[in-house]
DNA sequence: AGCGCTATGCGATCATGTTCGCATAGATGC
DNA sequence: GCATCTATGCGAACATGATCGCATAGCGCT
C-alpha cells in the first residue's frame, strides 16, 4: 500500500511508476465497465487492458469493488459540478431537489450498470467498500441537506422538520425508485417520474392535519 | 428442474425423493445462513449438511441466491404473521404504519445478514433473482399502499396522495436505515429511530404551506 | 560497489459459485 | 423382462476474485 509511513521523496521513481499503473488500471476499469458492464468486466481483462498482471491490481486496489468506488466518486463529482453550475440558491427548495435529481439521473441514465452495482457494494463484506460506498451515499444526502436547510431558513419549509432525516427521505426513495428501473421494471422516464412524485410527496406530506404535533 | 411438462403421477418415487431433498437442501441452507451468514455459508458447506454433493444442489435450485429469497420469503411471512395477529383496522394509520416496521424490524433484526444480502439479491445480473427478491420487495410495498389505503377512505389521510407511491417512500426509507444498520452506521435503536422518523415525516410532510395544490 | 529496504510485479494457487458429461434409479410402455 | 425416458446425483472441471511466496528494480546509505 503506497498511503501508509512516511515518504521522504515524492519523486521516487518506483512511486512515480505505482502511480501511472494505478492510472492504467482505472483507466481500464472504466473501459471495461462501461464496454461489459462491472461483473463482465474481468479482473484479468483490466489487467490485461492495463498491461500487466491480474494479482498486481492487488498492490493498488484492494479489491474490484474499490475500483467500483472510484469510479462512482468521479461520477458524483461530475453530477454536482453540472447541478452546481446551474444551481442558484434562490429558486425554490422543491426546483432545487428536482433539478439535482434531475443531474444525478442525467448521468447514471448512463450507466445503468454502476447504478445498481453501487447498490451492491453497499451490502458487501468487506467493510472497507461498504463504507466507502455509503460515504458517497452520505455526502448525496448531506448536499439535498443543505439545499433543504437553505429552504428552511428561508421560510421555504415547515421550521419543524429535520432537514437531514428529510434528506435522507429522498434520497433513498431514489434510490428505491432506481432499483426497479435498473432491473427492467420501470423505464428510464417512469423512473423520473417516480422520483418526481416521491419529491413532490414528501413535500406536500400525508396527513391531513397539516402543522399538528 | 422438476416444474417442468406434464407429471402424471403426483405419487412419483423420484419426486417424492426430490422433494425430500430439496426440503433438506432447505434445512441445511437456513441453519447455515444463520450460523455463519449467508457468505460464510459454503454450498459445499450446505450441501454436505443437506448430505449430498454439492452440484446436485442445482438440480433443485437454480442459484444459491435463490436459497436466499426462499428464505426471505419466509421471513416475510412471519413477520406478517404477527403484524396481522395484533393489528386492527381501526387504529390510526400512522400507528399502524409504525407496528408493521416494529414487527418487521423486530424479525431482520435477528438476521442483520439477510437483510444486507436481499438487498445485493436485488442487484444481481441473474434477472430471476433479482425480480423475486423485487417481487417480495412489492409485496411489502403493496401492504404498505394498502394500510394507508384504509386510512384514506377513513379522512385519516390527505386523499390527494398517491398511495402506492406513498407507501413506496415509506419502505425505501427503511431500506435506507436498515442499510446503515447493518453497516455497523447506525445502532439498532437509532436504525429504528430513523424509520419512525421517516414515517412521522412523510405525514407531516416538508412544505409550509399544507394543503396546497 | 555493496547492502538493506521498499514499492512493484508475477505466476502459482486457493476458494467458491457454477456447469458438464456421465451414471443410476425409478417409472412407463411394450 | 427389456427398452426407453426422466428425475436425481456425482465428481471433474471451469471462471473468477483473491492470496502467497518469490523476484525485480529503484532508492538511500556507507
Amino acid at each position: 500500500m503506497a498511503a501508509s509511513g512516511a515518504r521522504p521523496r515524492p519523486d521516487d521513481g518506483r512511486l512515480l511508476r505505482g502511480a501511472r499503473s494505478r492510472a492504467r488500471i482505472r483507466e481500464a476499469a472504466r473501459a471495461l465497465f462501461r464496454e461489459r458492464g462491472f461483473d463482465a468486466a474481468t479482473l484479468r481483462a483490466i489487467a490485461a487492458r492495463a498491461g500487466m498482471g491480474a494479482s498486481s491490481i492487488y498492490r493498488h486496489v484492494r479489491s474490484k469493488h474499490e475500483l467500483l468506488v472510484l469510479e462512482l466518486a468521479e461520477l458524483q463529482e461530475e453530477a454536482w459540478r453540472e447541478f452546481r453550475r446551474r444551481d442558484a440558491r434562490t429558486t425554490a427548495t422543491r426546483e432545487r431537489v428536482l433539478r439535482f435529481f434531475e443531474r444525478q439521473h442525467e448521468l447514471l441514465a448512463r450507466h445503468p450498470d454502476l447504478t445498481v452495482i453501487a447498490i451492491r457494494a453497499t451490502t458487501y463484506p468487506d467493510s472497507r467498500v461498504a463504507s466507502r460506498a455509503l460515504a458517497l451515499n452520505d455526502r448525496t444526502i448531506g448536499l439535498l441537506a443543505e439545499i433543504l436547510q437553505g429552504g428552511r431558513v428561508r421560510g421555504d419549509l415547515d421550521p419543524g422538520v429535520d432537514v437531514l432525516v428529510a434528506a435522507r427521505a429522498l434520497f433513498y426513495g431514489a434510490i428505491g425508485a432506481r432499483i426497479s428501473w435498473a432491473n427492467g421494471l420501470l423505464s428510464e422516464g417512469a423512473c423520473r417520474t417516480a422520483i418526481e412524485d416521491t419529491v413532490e410527496l414528501l413535500f406536500r406530506g400525508l396527513g391531513r392535519a397539516p402543522a399538528s404535533p
